[in-house]
Formats: structure tokens, sequence, C-alpha cells
RNA sequence: GGAGAAGUCGCGUAGUUGGUCGAGCGCGCACGACUGGAAAUCGUGUAAUCAGCAAAACUGGUUCGAGGGUUCAAAUCCCUCCUUCUCCGCCA
């Protein structure tokens, strides 16, 4: 969400940052004219409760000393039903104003590149050479399904398309995958977190998930419960409605959980293996920080993410948004892609965003530097780190070799006791 | 899931025949006095948010779990929801 004062102040902003994005659904006029309305109405209402409440001091004294105050009551009788009516009107401008300020995208830092799409992003640097075979390699499903540790027919049956039993090596790959990450980051500072799985529709509004994108979510059933998209959710919203003490800045989260996505607009793309799924694995990094510090704090967090691809030594390339390809919360964005061969391209295994206060305004995340100064909002941040699907992908199809089987990489070998799955 | 109790300013509490209660007290914290320095003691202060103002100050509004209602007036009465605790049931 964007400041409202900002907008009032500098209208022209907003509209720059929106032709940027090319979204046509903000109408500034309307919002302004709304705002200032709201305003209007609020002073009139202002104005008759201040003197209603200075007549309910007075009408005890009186009554005390005998006085007849049915002249006073009757007045504030009137004032009363006047006040309602105004309040009920400002309500329905708030909710109004609340809807379109929650329904504006954040606004790109300068230093992203203006774009039409994911073909405007731009390389900022790249890690290895795309993997090279002697051989015809072939895809993750195909590996999976001939080493019998990936069964996605199985889970058509039990649940539906766009979800995987992982059997056997498989699951310990995942799961040696999840310990790696998590152990990875908590030597760097990052605390660990489990969080729910569901979350409430509060929490989804907070990071930005509403009430634009319902239908990209799983609702639960006769509950007011969604199934998380991402651990951002739940993590993020840990700090809803605080003032975070000073000292606790920069707080760093590391958080796996399942991730759940109805992928609603996606019917036919990546359909097969795992890099599509309802139900994936995924690490998140989630900071907050201070606001003079965000943009350093990104450059850091993307290396905190990338450490993990530079660790298990898989070809990766960092891609800085355009403004044409960034999600709707964040300021500035960085994707790493990871070289999938099947695909002959390199295919994204972690985004990492820095969101400025814009969840932290919706969310009201906060932070006051000492006593007298006055309240901020956080900048917040996170990155996946990594998406565990798509690194199990990865690590089939760029280590395997001529005769099947699939190589261990080096860092991994401990959590899977074997080098090889075959 | 059933029965009961409770949710007040960082923490602990006072406040339930509705009316100078946005709210007292204690602790904590900050500043000051005392001290060679400290402890103890004493004094002062101690929320968030919105609107007006160029703005600090200031003025006004709102907030006693959340939302609604009754009333001239609600922390106090009524309703709904949420959360916590106790007992029972069920259960990984």
């Amino acid at each position: 969400m964007l400041d409202i004062k900002k907008i009032r102040e500098n209208p022209e902003a907003l509209k720059e940052g929106m032709r940027k994005r090319r979204n046509k659904g903000a109408s500034v006029t309307k919002l302004l004219s709304a705002d200032e309305q709201r305003r209007e109405l609020m002073t009139k209402s202002e104005t008759k409760k201040a003197r209603k409440n200075e007549v309910s001091a007075l009408i005890p004294k009186l009554k005390k000393n005998g006085e007849n105050t049915d002249e006073l009551m009757a007045e504030m009788k009137i004032t009363s039903s006047e006040i309602k009516t105004l309040d009920d009107e400002i309500a329905l401008l708030d909710e109004e104003l609340k809807l379109m300020l929650l329904s504006i995208p954040n606004i790109p830092h300068e230093s992203v590149p203006e774009g039409l799409d994911e073909n405007d992003n731009v390389s900022v640097r790249s890690f290895m050479e795309p993997t090279k075979f002697n051989f015809l390699p072939k895809a993750h499903w195909d590996i999976g399904d001939a080493l019998g540790i990936l069964d996605f027919q199985t889970a058509a049956k039990v649940t539906g398309s766009r979800f995987t039993f992982y059997k056997g090596m498989g699951a310990r790959l995942e799961r040696a995958l999840i310990n790696f990450f998590m152990d990875t980051h908590a030597n760097f500072g990052y605390t660990e977190i489990l969080p729910p799985y569901m979350v409430n529709r509060a929490s989804m509004t907070g990071t930005g998930q509403l009430p634009k994108f319902e239908e990209d979510a799983f609702k639960v059933t006769d509950t007011e419960y969604f199934m998380i998209p991402t651990a951002e959710v739940p993590v993020t919203n840990m700090h809803r409605d605080e003032i975070i003490p000073t000292e606790q800045l920069p707080i760093k989260y590391c958080a796996y959980s399942a991730c759940f996505r109805s992928e609603a607009g996606s019917a036919g793309r990546d359909t097969r293996g795992l890099i599509r799924q309802h139900q994936f694995n995924k690490v998140e990094l989630v900071e907050f920080s201070f606001p003079e510090n965000s943009y350093d704090e990104l450059e850091r967090l993307t290396n905190d993410a990338e450490r993990i691809l530079q660790l298990l030594k898989l070809p990766y390339r960092v891609r800085l948004l355009s403004t044409g390809d960034l999600g709707f919360s964040s300021a500035k964005t960085y994707d790493l892609e990871v070289y999938m061969p099947s695909y002959e391209k390199y295919v994204e295994i972690s985004s990492c965003s820095n969101f400025e206060d814009f969840q932290a305004r919706r969310a009201n995340i906060r932070f006051k530097r000492d006593k007298n100064s006055k309240t901020e909002f956080v900048h917040t941040l996170n990155g996946s780190g990594l998406a565990v699907g798509r690194t199990v992908a990865a690590i089939l199809e760029n280590y395997q070799t001529e005769s099947g089987a699939v190589e261990i990489p080096e860092v991994l070998r401990e959590y899977m006791r074997t080098d090889f799955i075959r």
C-alpha cells in the first residue's frame, strides 16, 4: 500500500510509477477526490463530536445543581444522529479508498529498467557455464521416472495433476536439500522458523496476496483460512501491528514451508515435471530492515540465496526484473535462474525482492528510532533460498550421467549418505 | 466439540448501581535532584493514530480484545465474533 499523504503531495510520482507498470487500474483523480471528500466530512463530524463531548461533561454538572437538562439532551439526540450519518458516509468512503489503495501496485525503484515483460529483464551476473553433455541429456521427469524416485502418475490418481510423489532417494534428496538450505542460512544470521501453512485474511492482505489475487490462492472451505502460497506470508505477518524495538533490527528469518498455489492462469504451461506444482517446498528468507539500508540488504540477501547455488555448483544467472515483470508488491526484484538442460534455458529458482514500506504499511509493521522520534515503517525484503522442487529438478538434470545415474553434489553427500542415485 | 472464567496504557493491577475515566496505583523505563561515584530516596515525565497548521508547539477527533446495538452519555448494559485459561470429550 502506498502512502495517501505522499500521493496527495505528489500525484505525478504515482502517475509516473503506474505508467511504468502500464497499470490502468489506478485512477489518481478518483483517489484524490475521495480522499478530499473524506477529510471534509471528517472535519464536520469532528466539530460535532467536540460539541457532544463538551455537553456530555456539562450534563452531570447541571444535574447535580438540580437544573433542567432536557433541552440539551434533545439537542444532543439530534447531534448524535447527525454524527452517525456523517460517520457512516466516512466509513463508506474509507472502504472505497482503502480498496483503491490496496489495488495499486508498488512504485518501481529508479534502478529498475523499464520494460514490457520478462524479455526486458537485465542479466546482472552469472555463475558457471551452462552444463554440457557428451550424450543426450534427459529431462528430470524422465530421470525421476527411470530411477523410481518421482511418481507423477500415482499423484494424479491420488490427488490430481500438478502433484508429485517423491519416493526413496528422491524423497531423501528433497529432505536433504531442506536441511542443507536451513543449516546454511542459519550460519549466516537467519533465525529458523517453521510457520503455520494456513493464514487468515488479514495476513494475506498484509503481504499483498489479497484482495487482488484471491483466485491464485487455495482457500479452506468453511473457514476464513488460506493455504499459504509462500512462507513469506506467515513470517512477514509475525510482526503485523507491531512496533519492533529498534535494537532488534534488522530481523532475519529463514523459514521452510510447503507452498500452495492454484496456478489458475497457467493451464498448459510447464505441465511436466516439478517446475509448476500446486504444492511445493521452499525455504524463504525474510528480512525486516531499516529503510535506509534496505537496498544494501537486498544485495546481501540475494547473495545469501546465490550462495546455495554456488555450493551446489549449479550454473545460474541473476536477472534484474524490468518494470513489466515486477511483482505487485515489489519495488525491485532479482530473480535467480538455474540452468535447466531439458529446457535448454534458465529457469527461475529464486526471487529476491525489496518491498520498501509497501508491505509494512499494509501490515502496519513499524519501529521507533528512539523515544522521542516518530514511528516509521520498516522495510521488508524476502527471497527464496531456494525453491526445493526446482532444485531437485536442476540437480537431476545437471548431475545426470550417461549411465542414467545422478551424482550427488558434494555438499549434499553427508545429508544423503550416498554419492549417487542409481 | 461441550461447560465455565477472563481479555484495561511495556508488565501487574484498580475501575461493573452508566456521567469531569483515555483511564488511578505499583513495577519498569527516561530525565532531573541528592552523592566523590553508586545504591537507596525524592521529583518530573511515560501510548498509538487521524484531521487542522508550512511546521514543532498547539487544537480537536478516535482507540479500555474486534465489530455492532441501547442511551443525551458506555471501560462499565445488550448482541456477535476472536483469543486465553480451567474442566470434560476427542486426538497425532
